[in-house]
RNA sequence: GAGGGCGUAGCUCAGUAGGUUAGAGCGACAGUUUGUGGAUCUGUAGGUCGUGGGUUCGAGACCCAUCGUUCUCCCCA
């Protein structure tokens, strides 16, 4: 038998770990709450079809397929033959897989909310906090199985929506003590800067392009440009358009000129003033950044557009969102406006823990160990224990009876502040000793005041 | 999908140009101490050097393959 050992890109969790991780999804989960948002779960897997194109060419790729059972039947030998034919040809095949493990969390709701359309409550907000899979390479802030959790409002198209979603992410990551800007763009922008470089249908290839500008610059840009057959004078407009510079109104003053008479582009803009305008008052606005070269991947989105980053850390975004006009649509039930954003919780956490920011409150263990000397001393001790968990104090007593030695150095190794012992002299007395492992200091305590006794 | 780094004891690693029986620190266990720990000292256990081939008189070291892991690019949270 070889050694055991866990699928590429995921992981165990530790106590501590998962104290820590507790604390990111709690302080998440009761903003989500305050802001009015309420709590959605979806299975695991879903049909393959739901997900598939919904991602781009690259997302397909990276689902998770969960092989069909049954593909041993010789009745159906022929079916599979004919499946995995389709699999060579680049295609996907019912016949082998059916079904594929959840990419993300807006999918999946919207498939819930077009299956559950007539009976929901517009507008819908919805907060979801579950794992995803991506058959991703696991590398630095990547993993295979990581959280999301998300909030989205559907069947609203006011902008309110998007106000107070940057509420919900600065809030959240003030709480969490971590220090964050929110990108703000706008899909409308970008779609405005094809149409003035030559139509609508260059959208994409333009907004890769320009996502990249941070990683590559400008000259790798262009040549990507040139390649994707933008002419010169185009190349430069973009060229302008990537290098405004200044605090927010600056940028948005010197865009507006650049649109020109662009309906759809200075729509855009008036959409990102809307948010900034109204976080003024809030002074939220200080932590938003208008930063036309931010993209996001997904082509759902068609409205504004968000991104986190975290101030000073090796990291990439930690949260996105964006509005998307007409996602239910995919599934048949069109014209319910929605806008969403998601947190990164593993990525939040690998920042977090690498500058510290967890508060040391938050290990929770046992409060008192209780000694164990022998059977008629335990069985007292037990009752003591019980009486003090009915108080929700957190007690347990040593299994075994052994040297003081091994059970101090448990409590010790485990951070348990307390011991009590019950010895044979404390027992004939109804006494116990009560002894602070941190302070050393020592009490004799009669059994029957031990309940009462300040730990 | 493309390209690097690394796999030696439970953990962190050393192992010099290939040369006898593969080492250290920490940890674990035991004793010093059958009811007061954290220290010191002493001792004990623990390794098919990721796996499979190859080169060589000789491989932990060199070569090939393979698996695992990690990082970068692509893409993304």
């Amino acid at each position: 038998m070889s050694k055991p050992s866990l699928p590429q890109g995921t992981r165990d969790f530790n106590a501590a770990t998962v104290q820590k991780r507790q604390f990111i999804f709690k302080t998440i989960q009761s903003v989500f709450e305050t802001y009015g948002f309420q709590p959605l779960e979806t299975p695991a897997m879903e049909n393959l079809e739901t997900l598939m194109g919904k991602y781009g060419e690259e997302g397909d790729k990276l689902i998770f397929k969960i092989l069909n059972n049954g593909l041993d039947n010789p009745q159906k030998k022929q079916q599979t033959l004919e499946g995995l034919e389709k699999l060579f040809a680049g295609k996907t095949s019912t016949a082998l897989t059916e079904r594929a493990l959840r990419y993300d969390l807006t999918i999946p709701f919207a498939r819930y909310v077009a299956m559950n359309h007539g009976s929901l409550n517009f507008p819908f907000k919805r907060y979801q906090i579950q794992p995803v899979w991506r058959a991703d390479r696991p590398q630095k802030g990547r993993y295979r199985e990581f959280y999301q959790c998300d909030a989205d409002v559907v069947g609203s198209e006011s902008l309110l929506n998007e106000v107070d979603l940057v509420a919900v992410y600065l809030t959240a990551f003030q709480k969490l003590n971590l220090p964050v800007e929110v990108k703000i763009n706008n899909r409308k922008i970008l779609l405005a800067l094809a149409q003035i470089c030559g139509g609508e249908d260059k959208l994409i290839d333009l907004t890769i392009a320009i996502d990249k500008l941070d990683k590559i610059g400008w000259d790798k840009v262009k040549e990507e440009l040139q390649n994707k057959k933008f002419s010169e004078a185009q190349q430069k407009i973009i060229q302008n358009y990537l290098t405004i510079e200044g605090n927010n109104t600056e940028k948005l003053k010197q865009l507006s000129i650049l649109m020109g008479n662009n309906e759809v582009g200075l729509k855009g803009i008036e959409e990102i003033n809307y948010v900034l305008d109204y976080h003024v008052q809030t002074g939220m606005d200080k932590h938003l950044v208008a930063d036309f070269t931010l993209a996001r991947g997904l082509n759902y989105y068609t409205g504004i557009i968000f991104e986190v980053k975290a101030i000073e850390a090796e990291m990439g975004s930690i949260g996105g969102g964006g509005r998307y006009n007409d996602l239910t649509s995919l599934f048949g039930v069109p014209n319910i406006a929605g806008v969403g954003i998601s947190f990164g919780v593993d990525r939040i956490y690998d920042v977090m823990e690498e500058k510290n920011l967890f508060p040391s409150t938050i290990d929770q263990t046992t409060h008192i160990l209780f000694f164990n000397l022998g059977e008629q001393e335990t069985k007292a001790a037990y009752l003591q224990m019980m009486q003090l968990r009915d108080k929700k104090i957190a007690c347990e007593i040593y299994p075994e009876k052994s040297k003081f030695d091994k059970q101090f150095k448990y409590a010790e190794k485990k951070g348990i502040p307390n011991v009590i012992i019950i010895g044979t002299e404390e027992l004939a007395k109804n006494e116990c000793t009560v002894k602070n492992i941190i302070t050393g200091k020592q009490t004799t305590v009669s059994l029957s005041d031990l309940s009462n006794f300040e730990f």
